[in-house]
DNA sequence: ACGCACATGTAATCAGTTACATGATTCT
DNA sequence: AGAATCATGTAACTGATTACATGTGCGT
């Protein structure tokens, strides 16, 4: 069964979903994102891609272009967008990391927004988790706190905050709008 | 040479020059730190410590409490505290990640408010970068993207700017106050 | 012929987790 | 005697990085 939440494995599978890439392809796109997902490096994208291609999860196709060397192109087969749906529909994962948040809501937005919506809470229960614990912290240690921790923790404080700012706007602005005014998509 | 920026290694160690503890007390203390630095599992921290005695950064001295189980309390050598100040003077890290700025701040903190005051500089222009890297990728990407990436690149957009808004007022806070009224260290 | 951008791949290595194993002390 | 908490440790495994190795087609 579907484990190792936090791999890249299955977010190269959902990229796959929305459209077929080769490997090359998969890292440029990641690069676009950077920090956001983090960029794996080829000695993690191929063998990742053989894995898919051996349990049946996508197919490749040789293209042989006339100016440029041959690119093995992956698609998503039946199979694959099975076990895609399974990873994203999974539980909760209260307490998961910014990454592998960000990942989760980029490959959800292309099933429904109700996912979508469904993602931002979660994520804003694990950011509210965070926060007080953190506040909790700072009780407890008060002013024996050094200058180094102090800031550390104010700094958590803020962009949790900033974040479950973000969160809730976007919450209520998806919540309100149950069409779509950013994609062609639904009815 | 002390190699392995990320590592929690050095940290552990930084934080003996804070405190004199045993491992399972700098497990307690990372927890409560929680999601801002992560917490290394015992399998991490314990070969951590003996590998930081074996290159005589630290020393041990076990404790035998009347009531409690023995402890092994590590405490910094000269040669610890010479190697963390190398690791945290080290050649500025650009584009490192949030956490290892959240321990370098941290460790830091005890030294000088002019480091820390370097170390929030450095992070401001990872910030920045971070930023127009992902201005461009809208630019780039336009309407094209699924309601996911819009949503991961806005979410990415306004975190940077909530960081980037503290990181500026942090800033400017310790710049006016060159002495230190969070701390009676200092001259 | 050479270097460069594009493209794919593998092996060695590394940092960290999980699971396992041990043991002291206190409480019931 | 047994369970619970505090405390330390090791071995197997995993996920990913680094460095290496290969090859195409283009411009010079």
């Amino acid at each position: 069964m579907a484990k190792g939440a936090e791999s890249f494995r299955y977010f190269i599978l959902g990229l796959l979903a929305q459209q077929e890439m080769s490997g090359y392809d998969i890292k440029r796109f990641l690069e676009s994102l950077g920090w956001l997902v983090g960029n794996p490096s080829f000695g993690s994208i191929y063998p990742a891609l053989h894995a898919l291609l051996e349990d049946g999860l996508v197919t490749v196709e040789v293209v042989s272009r006339p100016d440029k060397p041959p690119r093995k192109i992956y698609a998503i087969t039946k199979a694959g967008e099975q076990a895609l749906q399974d990873w994203v529909a999974e539980p909760a994962t209260i307490g998961s990391s910014r990454k592998a948040f960000v990942m989760q809501m980029i490959l959800v937005g292309d099933f429904s927004q109700t996912g979508v919506i469904a993602h931002l809470q979660q994520r804003r229960e694990t950011v509210v988790a965070n926060h007080l614990a953190l506040e909790q912290t700072i009780q407890g240690m008060g002013d024996r706190a050094s200058l180094g921790q102090q800031l550390a923790l104010e700094y958590g404080l803020t962009t949790a905050g900033a974040e479950l700012t973000w969160l809730d706007s976007t919450l209520a602005q998806m919540s309100s709008d149950p069409g779509s005014d950013r994609l062609g998509t639904a009815t």
